[in-house]
DNA sequence: CGAGCCCTTGACACTGTTCAAGGGCGGTGG
DNA sequence: CCACCGCCCTTGAACAGTGTCAAGGGCTCG
């Protein structure tokens, strides 16, 4: 079978090879979705998790207007839905943004992982417990900060996000959400997200446009976005073995 | 050595008697602490994660001025701070809110149950996804409810969680927060949940004073709050053995 | 009796939403 | 090849919701 440049993404470089391997036979199937299509539908009974090998996921609310809010935005080597294996159904909707390609992992090999090989399985749980993480980190920048300091640091975020697997190196990276996705992820409107782009970039702290997005002034949208990306723990990893 | 009623609260009772006595043999000392005492410090390395007997405890992260964003309230039975076991150190504070009772148990403990007892693991584990679970819950009442929505919203969260760990049975249950922490968990001034409580109260919906919560009209605050309990995972446990 | 904490209320400013109109661009079909 | 359509972004104006600042009152505790 190949092997999966991205698995098990921010932390997959603290795998041992046997682990790895572990984890890579653990895939029972690899499929193509295109763009724009739901995955998992908030409720329903899960016996398989989703690891995001290429292109970009995100996990959402509606509420009953059918305004939406995004949870989580994943990118390739997130294992978009490992929470399901606990949990066996979801409390939101996943979606694709982009088209993906997405590796299944049936929840009976995870449970023989936890079993076989607990400090794997503590990695899997890390990885969870990132996406906790971050939701806090969401809770905040929402409760906490105004327009202009939300996009900060959701771009923040991605930046960070993507050098860790490799997707930006420079200040500017490719992240392919229209201005409506901002909104959702937020939770502004997308008339106020184009107004508030339009302000970043005037005062030269960044740009966004055609899914490219280059952060000019890095120590200013730390500041604005009460950014640091301590949450994100990029320099630690589970205990090792 | 005693056992302790709410252990490991809204899951307790799913787990089997032997896994019960495993946790508790995993609790290394009992504390009394004061109310409003910080008892972890971001980035602080920790080698235990604590286990709440009795009172209220909350995670936060304070922004530059000094405003402050609740990102988890806890009650008894909750494992306060079991993401310090996998992360090792927390992105965010901990504090008491009321004098509080809390067990340390040390991670080398919890490492020697997920290698010997892996359905405990799990459970462990699922008890951190219910926590990943509500903090979804709070980015969505953050980004898309208004203030009377975010109130609504909490406030019946809190209701149905007391109601899992014996603490609220008819509509009234002691919440022994003020308006300052409402306005810290909501996103809100406490000016302004001084006035939305105001509006509650005047329209028939719900009054809180003095600590003491009473829902008058649950489905309308249900409806004012768009909530429903399904992410707290009531009716759900891990797998069985 | 005074101090401090918490809650309430009012006036006002401001941030962000809503509604509406228009423009650029790429894809599709005649 | 061009016209049209849909999607996305931009801009304006009016408006609503929430924050800010300030003052005052009730209660508890020393």
């Amino acid at each position: 079978m190949r092997t999966h440049r991205f698995l098990l993404g921010r932390r997959g470089a603290q795998l041992q090879p046997q682990e790895r391997q572990l984890l890579e036979d653990a895939i029972a199937s690899v499929h193509l979705v295109d763009a724009r299509q739901m995955l998992v539908r908030q409720g329903e009974p899960l016996s398989n998790s989703t690891l995001l090998l290429t292109g970009f996921m995100a996990r959402y609310m509606d509420d009953r207007s059918g305004h939406r809010q995004l949870v989580a935005l994943h990118m390739p080597g997130d294992f978009v839905d490992l929470h399901a294996f606990p949990l066996k159904h979801l409390d939101h909707d996943v979606a694709t943004i982009t088209p993906a390609e997405v590796a299944l992992v049936p929840h009976d090999r995870l449970t023989a992982i936890t079993e076989a090989a607990p400090h794997l399985g503590r990695m899997l749980w890390f990885s969870t417990l990132l996406d906790a993480a971050m939701h806090r980190e969401w809770i905040f920048r929402l409760g906490r900060l105004d327009a202009p300091g939300r996009m900060a640091h959701f771009l923040l975020e991605c930046w960070y996000r993507m050098r860790v697997i490799a997707l930006a190196d420079g200040l500017s990276f490719r992240l392919p959400l229209n201005q409506m996705d901002m909104a959702e992820a937020c939770g502004m409107t997308s008339v106020h997200v184009s107004r508030t782009l339009a302000m970043l970039r005037r005062r030269g702290l960044c740009t966004m446009a055609d899914g490219i997005v280059t952060l000019h002034d890095i120590v200013e949208l730390r500041r604005i976005g009460e950014f640091s990306p301590d949450y994100l723990y990029l320099h630690d990893g589970v205990e090792t073995p």
